[in-house]
DNA sequence: CGCGCTATAGCAAACGATTGCCAAAAATCG
DNA sequence: CGATTTTTGGCAATCGTTTGCTATAGCGCG
């Protein structure tokens, strides 16, 4: 920086306003300045800036557990979008992984408390607390994406999960459907509650009892949904009184399940419905097509992200936020009426 | 750390040798301060350490385009596995997307040379080059995965394209074909060269010409593998003389690609054979499932860091290493021998 | 010409660690 | 117990910025 200032004739400490605060300096000798450092090839150090200032432009992404072989297809949307806004901002992403270790828990604590990241986004609903470090309450920006936490404190940016769940249900009830079997993601987890909760509320509505869905699976994450989806074919070739539609609670669940049952001679839709959760553009592709209820994956982390950079440090105040982003139901043809 | 050097009865200097520099401090006092910061939450603070000691412990990975909707399946292993590897040794991942805009460029160039980066992998064989700064010959540390530019002096890391596409084509000859449609990605592209010329080594070998080999598609980015699939499949259509065996560069293109020529009558593996690559977990349940070469994602990212963190400015000196982990064929019912 | 304003210079103190130095203290050993 | 080695203490410089301060220079304006 000494260098661009002598270069530019100017002192060191306008070339620090020029670059930092820009409307503090003439247009005149902001442009000798950026001229200097041009030619020097100079680049500030983001890291005595930090220091300095006291906070860093780095926000991270707490993804849950791995994202090994099968991830939910819509992580890579997600962390796309994510990252497409903070860059406008001049802000970067960083990737961390939250698994149930504490060596994970402890690494995402030295990122948060060593100030190497200035807010974060989180995909889970347990946060790391070690030795008395915890991420909760640290006055540490943080946004919640997908899962409502609100009632934890934390503004989130989710769908509308129960609604869009409830909405399919009654479509397929409108196509005649009377008994249903439900894939489940993970026991208790929030998208597994709303979306159950969803089939449930349009059983109601139609008069119906939570005796007409069966459930599946719930036994593993949704990082495992192929698996559970061969699971689920394994349980409906077991079942009497075969329900004849299906509700998956991910794209992946339902793409191996259809996959299953179709080997067994089943056809789809004339003999099951099927409809999922995601929106994974490879549902297109299969045969048949999948119906599937897309998530707003673009608007979601637009959303996530204008929150956190908004709020930074004016959390606490009056309750957590909600914004809620329409997820849309796309018809293929794997619904259908059922045959008789 | 004065607090944590008060409490623990120390002096701040060794605090700071206890924390940085373990083995230099007695177990018994590293002990006191251990427990001392534990009992005060105190981190250290990694800017100011990074900026005294000079370098960060971030490593960003450069991801070619946007990966936007239909991301090339293996990328969020990429993904993973580089952030696995990274964790184990208390680094961190940072994403840079760069895309073909000069604003993504400065962004990436200001994160290496502001120090906030400490290495990069990069996915993409274009390197930022903006206002004379340059990612390229700047002495930062960078590893190719997936493309090889050890020519270009980069240490790379990639798999057997051409051979594993070599073996995948006689595989194809030995079951009776004798027509291929080779769906390509964007031209001129490492990966669509490699593969390409893996098809034409195959039917050299079997005394074949290029004769034998339609070529479409190459005028889109992997990202829009399931356009570049619809593509092929109307072109597939408008051929006579119809090729007996498909082979295609990504999964993405197979999958749309068999939907699309499914629906039109024709069933695979009776009237068309198709092979892909990636190794996508989702050819397992496609019907029929899709045979695919495997990339090993896991070990390339694992290798890739490995030369990274190894490699830390011992650059320069001698060609660069191109480090190749082998693909591997997957056979499933996609393949067989041609009708007739 | 003097007044008020804005822009810049120059100085110095931070930000929170690391590290070399030397001396003092403690531990180890024969 | 004396000699030697290992550990600490205390000090101060350093990393590359930002920022508050005062003083000066330049400019427009009545």
């Amino acid at each position: 920086m000494a260098d661009v200032a002598r270069l530019a004739g100017v002192a060191i400490s306008t070339v620090s306003r020029a670059l930092a605060n820009p409307g503090r300096v003439n247009a005149k000798t902001r442009a000798k300045i950026d001229a200097a450092a041009k030619q020097l090839g100079y680049t500030p150090n983001a890291m005595a800036r930090g220091l300095r200032i006291g906070k860093s432009n780095i926000i991270m992404i707490i993804l849950p557990g791995s994202l090994h072989y099968g991830a939910s297809q819509i992580i890579p949307q997600v962390l796309q979008s994510i990252n497409r806004s903070l860059i406008q901002g001049g802000h970067n992403l960083m990737i961390a992984n939250l698994d149930r270790d504490e060596v994970s828990e402890r690494h995402i604590l030295d990122l948060a408390f060593g100030g190497t990241v200035r807010g974060a986004i989180i995909l889970s609903s347990k946060l790391p607390e070690v030795d008395g470090r915890s991420l909760a309450n640290a006055g540490f920006p943080i946004v919640s994406m997908l899962l409502d936490m609100s009632d934890a404190g934390f503004p989130s940016v989710v769908t509308n999960d129960r609604e869009a769940v409830r909405d399919a249900t009654a479509e397929l009830i409108r196509l005649g459907h009377r008994r249903f079997l439900y894939i489940a993601g993970p026991e208790g987890n929030y998208h597994d509650v709303e979306r159950y909760g969803g089939v449930v509320e349009a059983l109601d509505q139609a008069g119906l009892t939570a005796e007409a869905v069966r459930r599946s699976g719930g036994n593993l994450d949704y990082q495992h949904g192929f698996e559970i989806g061969v699971q689920a074919a394994s349980d409906f070739a077991r079942l009497t009184d075969k329900p004849t539609a299906v509700i998956a609670t991910s794209d992946d669940m339902a793409i191996s399940f259809v996959s299953c049952v179709q080997r067994t001679g089943l056809s789809i839709p004339e003999d099951l419905s099927v409809v999922s959760f995601d929106g994974s553009p490879v549902c297109e592709f299969c045969s048949p097509s999948l119906s599937t209820i897309e998530q707003p994956v673009d608007e979601m982390g637009q959303a996530a992200v204008a929150i956190l950079l908004g709020a930074t440090g004016q959390m606490e105040n009056g309750p957590a936020t909600r914004t809620v982003i329409r997820s849309k139901l796309i018809l293929r043809e794997s619904m259908a009426g059922p045959k008789s």
